[in-house]
This record gives structure tokens, C-alpha cells and sequence, in this order.
DNA sequence: GTTCCGTTGTTTACGGTGTAAACAGCATAC
DNA sequence: GTATGCTGTTTACACCGTAAACAACGGAAC
């Protein structure tokens, strides 16, 4: 709440400099060099090497959360949709360390007003389109996003090209007006996975 | 091509038991423990701690590559489809940390038979069902299923169900068939940015 | 058979890592 | 003044990936 410490920021702006630097995650050691401080001397704002690099991860999602919100402020539903779609990768196009540094299984695990923020974003754009199936298909728009950025960040796109994301992305965008009977009738006669976690 | 020299192949059965066992990336020494061998004994078989995982990661490729194949034996071509990212889907339940393995920045950088071949099943059906975009719709399922599998093994599904992945998967095979006129246009006038990497 | 050599595994060693523990300076409260 | 709590330091330890030198052994050449 008040002035933050001085160190602990300066330690999450070294973390993130060395991140996107070194493309890989940094070590606990390199950020206390990199700020001048002694190797101990993080622990002193952080629990830990995983706590450090979740503030950093924390903070990539005020940035994206904010990108989404802008790119949906479009006339046309889904038009906005689309936007938020390619803001997403285009956010993670031009930050892939700290991209893959938010969604790693280690330090993603944030749960912030900021993520919690761009969900909400995105589902209530969704809501106005396919209000039938609303949260499956906020998931399935999540989950293209997500997918479409982390193929393309990681080198395996195959035979597909930097285009081909923008037209994957909005294929989905386009069949989510369908009325969709058969998945309906899926969920109508769901099965007894309830709950598997 | 011959009979696995024999401590390789243990080196990537204790490999992958600890991997599974202890959800996170082992370290070599620990296979090398595992495997009842001195901790430099796989340099003899793997050139570094990344070759080792990575043929891990292959193993995982190839059943992988399996299972979408069996999955894909269905008389109906969007059956046959959607069949496949739930057979993906499930594999990423079945084997969390391997599935994680696999698609990492780090391991997951396998170009083998098993890899290409678990394309080329996609690829096909999707040809059968979205010949005019074939090359972007397989892109679109390949990341709807990796998204999907990736966000519920992170645990973020947030308001969504496991029911809900499944609804997710259907929403895209069902919207593939419309004749999406727009996604035309907009690769019709395409844009400048062609080589962007 | 003896010699030679390539393969496989071992021991030893080094620099790096995350972090626990003990300590030092220094501001503020009394 | 003294006491206390915060912030940073030094030291120490177990673990990691891996380079280097060495030992055992099995087959090929003679």
C-alpha cells in the first residue's frame, strides 16, 4: 500500500530485464547482482525465488490485462473480440519471456485483480455473443489465445505462417455465432465426470 | 536402429518414472541414481541433461501420436475430429509432467517421426472437413487443444468444468464447417507484414 | 595367445544455485 | 541512554550440470 520498499521494485525490474535479456528464467543470484544487493538480500521482500519471479509474472499481467482492455474498445462485438485475441499475441510476441514466464506451471500461479480483470474482460465481450454457451466459450477463447501464442512463440508452426494466427484466431471468432444444437445437446446429457480434480 | 545399448534406454525408463513421480523436471544426477549408475554415466549416452529429456519428450511423441491415431478411427469425419482433442486432451491428463515436458520451451523441441506424424493425422482430417483453410484451421485445432489441455492442467480453469473443456473442443469442430466468408476477405488483402521472424 | 583399442562406466573437481543461520548497522520508541 | 525491529551482509551447506582423467572390459589384428 505505502511507497514500495525501493528494493523490492528494483529487484522485480532486474528480474525482468534479465528475463527478456536472457530469454530464459533468471537466477535468484543474477537479479541480486544485476540490483547491486548481496545474493541474501532478496529474501529479505521475498519469500523466495518462486515468490520473486510470481510478482514479476504479476506485474506482466497488469500490462496485459490493460493491452485487453484497450484493444476492446471497438464498435462492433466482434470486432472487439477478434482485437483482444490478437492483443493477446501480440502482447506475447513482444514479451515471450515474461509470457512464458506467466503461464509456466512454477511461477504462473498468480491470482490477482489484474488477471482475475482480464478474464473478466474477455468473458463479458464473449457473454454478448454467445450467451448460450458463455463460459465454455470464454474457455475456448482463452484457450486459442493461449494455444495460437505459445505454438508461435515456440518455433512450431509448421507449415503455418504468422498470417495463418490471425486467420486460426478469427475462424474461431467467426463459428462462435453459430447456434451450435449439438453442443447443446452434449451438455443436456452430460456424463458423470463431475469431478475429476 | 539396434538393440538399445541398454542403459539409455533405463536412463529414459528412470527418467520418466521420476518425472511422473515428482511432477517437475528431474535432475540428471537423480536419474543417473535412479538407474543405479554414476552421475556421469548418461553423458555416455546423451550429450547433455537436455538431450536426455528431450528423448523423453519423443517417447511422449510417440504415444502420443498413437493415441490420436486410434482416436481418429470414426466413421464420421467431425466425430473423428473432435475425437482426437479429447484423445489429446486426455493424454495431457493421463501424463501431466510429461505432457508439460513435451511442450516446454526447453525439452519439447523433438522433430521426429512421431511429431510430424501426429500432424499429418490432424492435417488430414481437418483437409476433409476445411479444405479452403486447411493450413490455419489445423493451426486453430493444434492450439485449441493445447490451450485447453494446458489451462486445466494449470488448475486456471477459473468458472469452467472439466465439462466445459469438452464443450470448448466441440465449439471448434462445429464452427470449422461454416463457409466463413470473412476469414476470405481478410486473406485476400493481406497484409504487410509477411516475415516477421 | 598377446596386443591394442574403442566403448562404457567411475572418481574427482569446479563453478553455479537456492537458501538457512548468524550477524551488523541503523532508525525509532521509550 | 537502552531496547527493538527492519534491512542488508557474510558465511555455510547441499545440490546441480558438467569437464577431465582414469579404469575395466570385450572384441579385432596380428
Amino acid at each position: 500500500m505505502d511507497a514500495t520498499p525501493g528494493l523490492r521494485k528494483t529487484l522485480i525490474e532486474a528480474a525482468l530485464k534479465l528475463l527478456e535479456a536472457g530469454g530464459a528464467e533468471p537466477s535468484l543470484r543474477s537479479v541480486a547482482r544485476e540490483a547491486g544487493v548481496s545474493a541474501m538480500a532478496p529474501y529479505r521482500h521475498f519469500a523466495d525465488k518462486a515468490a520473486l519471479l510470481s510478482s514479476v509474472a504479476s506485474y506482466g499481467f497488469v500490462i496485459l490485462r490493460d493491452a485487453l482492455a484497450a484493444a476492446d474498445r471497438k464498435p462492433e462485438a466482434r470486432q472487439a473480440l477478434f482485437a483482444q485475441g490478437m492483443a493477446f499475441i501480440d502482447f506475447a510476441r513482444a514479451n515471450p519471456a515474461l509470457f512464458r514466464l506467466m503461464y509456466s506451471h512454477e511461477y504462473g500461479r498468480a491470482d490477482t485483480d489484474a488477471v482475475r480483470g482480464s478474464y473478466e474482460v474477455l468473458a463479458k465481450r464473449v457473454a454478448g455473443i454467445t450467451p448460450k454457451h458463455a463460459v465454455a466459450a470464454t474457455l475456448a477463447c482463452r484457450a486459442m489465445a493461449q494455444g495460437l501464442a505459445t505454438i508461435e512463440l515456440s518455433g512450431r508452426l509448421g507449415p503455418a505462417t504468422s498470417e495463418d494466427v490471425a486467420v486460426a484466431l478469427r475462424l474461431l471468432v467467426a463459428g462462435l455465432s453459430s447456434s451450435m444444437p449439438r453442443v447443446a445437446a452434449v451438455k443436456r446429457r452430460r456424463r458423470h465426470s463431475s469431478a475429476m480434480r
